[in-house]
DNA sequence: GCTGAGGTACGATGCAAGTCGTACCTCAGG
DNA sequence: CCTGAGGTACGACTTGCATCGTACCTCAGC
């Protein structure tokens, strides 16, 4: 049962900020706060340099702390952010994080 | 010289997001944010409950951050929330610890 | 029904963070 | 000029966090 998600009134802000601390994290959160569309993506979509263990534990955390919501398909995994209880309980966080997104990948095209 | 406060160009979102990660910090920051006359402010000014040393620590972590600015008057220290800076950089963070500021008052109030 | 890719569980490890003790500094006020 | 409140520096300690190794699970496809 990896159904623990919380409540929208129980988000809890030192939780969320606590999750954003990690830059790997927060990468996710960036990248799917980036995306209006909302797509549900896979864990590995991501990218992360991080061995699987280390995937799953950070998604562990994001999904504790109420950012985003897994499904399990057995041998797959679907990830999605939960964009509508975020906005509705911390407004603006979202679109701060999309803003550091964007941010970050001017300044990785503009290098050689 | 304890004057190395990061310009507003500089400020890096994981790095705040990394102070305010802490409890202590955080209260002290949304506690800032939510007085809109941006007073300066003393440290002990803020009640936490750690010994001195410790509150140096939180206090130094918060200016590497770039959040607050703070004076030296010898045997006084002022407490200063960049305001602008945050804003102009961050628009709507301190919006958010202010809304969870008067949010956790007003749940202290509502208990006997 | 075996295999392999994706994922989890548990344990160990290395490092950073938060905390405090002791010692020292700085200045305002008696 | 001594004292005390506010603050810093350095070091030690403890806990938590990120990371990975090994082992195991789940299902799709052959």
């Amino acid at each position: 049962m990896e159904t623990t998600h919380p409540a929208t009134a129980d988000l809890d802000l030192g939780s969320i900020l606590q999750a954003l601390a990690d830059p790997h994290r927060r990468r996710v959160i960036a990248e799917l706060a980036a995306d209006r569309s909302d797509p549900e993506r896979t864990c590995h979509s991501f990218g992360l340099p991080v061995s699987k263990q280390t995937s799953t534990y950070h998604f562990k955390t994001l999904r504790a702390s109420g950012l985003i919501r897994d499904f399990n398909y057995g041998n797959r995994k679907g990830i999605r952010l939960r964009r509508a209880d975020i906005d509705a309980r911390f407004p603006g966080l979202l679109d701060l994080l999309a803003a550091e997104h964007s941010r970050t990948r001017q300044r990785a095209e503009t290098k050689p």
